[in-house]
DNA sequence: TTCTAATTGGATATATAATATCCATAATGG
DNA sequence: CCATTATGGATATTATATATCCAATTAGAA
């Protein structure tokens, strides 16, 4: 019943691309020495956030990826499904029909269980599909208005607290 | 995302359980032939729910295992976290304090997302706490009152089919 | 065009957890 | 005392997640 790791690491990905300059695209090579993985591993990573739509990528020189929408846009169901396809809580592996196999109430008995989970799983993908990363960014960093750096470049904290001199 | 095998196990025993005499406890001997398991791996997946406290076991002869409280008080919640520990969705391996280590926003970041995903585990243990044992038996065999048997011997067919005799 | 930097995709190794079994021990009823 | 059953430790097997390497492709820049 545990996320995977690579959830945690997706998350890890789009906060970085979403504090990204919009005209740079951020290198998955770059991304991995910050997360301390291998670059080859943090291309599978990133391939996955590809497909699933939420990251576009640009092959050769000074290419790289970024968000393919906006963060208002992005939602952890968003990050989870791209990671471990969609949520099926139940293991189905036919073993009601097995056990009960010889009762007419085996079938009727999967398929109860069946949609018992799959309410299970319609909740959680109700609440995961209404947090954005906008969402995360904003309580996260506790500003509405994104801050936008080249991570190959500065850190978040600089950035910030450039910004916060400026209001000084 | 995806619950462990275990947890269908868990479910069926509680079944075979819940329909069973209480005078006669169920050696797990017979569910591990039921389930197509052999006979130890069944004993430790009946001892977790001995410990989870659903089910209660007596050793020796004409042993076995029985519930150890009406099945309207046993939970799908109860299954799960017998085998499963309690339910916790999030892994966290700290990859986000190691991400933006030099930031001084990686620990709130942290914090919140352990929130968001904490979140989301009392959805589950609300919506699994409250889909009871009574409530599967009940809707899967389409009666209220459920028929008791002896799974040594008898199937729960044989039961079911001697009680529509009964009612012509 | 050629070189470099980047993604893509296949093959594969490693680590971890789930699944499963065996065996020795303890407990219970006949 | 004997047969039967749960308990607990050690361990094997399988599946999946995690991770890496390498060859191929693509795009921009010199």
């Amino acid at each position: 019943m545990q996320l995977t790791k690579g959830v945690e690491q997706g998350i890890c990905i789009i906060v970085l691309l979403a504090t990204q300059e919009s005209s740079a695209p951020l290198a998955s090579d770059e991304i991995s020495r910050r997360l301390g993985v291998s670059p080859s591993y943090m291309k599978k990573i990133t391939r996955k956030l590809v497909v699933q739509g939420v990251v576009v990528s640009v092959p050769g020189n000074n290419g790289g990826i970024s968000l393919a929408k906006a963060a208002t846009d992005i939602t952890l169901l968003d990050v989870i499904e791209a990671m471990e396809g969609p949520i099926r809580m139940y293991p189905d592996t036919g073993l009601i029909s097995l056990a009960f196999h010889e009762g007419r109430y085996a079938q009727k008995g999967q398929e109860l269980l069946r949609s018992v989970f799959s309410q299970g799983d319609r909740l959680l993908v109700e609440y995961f599909s209404k947090v954005t990363a906008a969402d995360l960014l904003k309580e996260g960093l506790g500003m509405s208005d994104l801050p936008t750096l080249n991570w190959n470049r500065e850190t978040l904290s600089d950035v910030l607290d450039k910004e916060q001199d400026d209001f000084k």
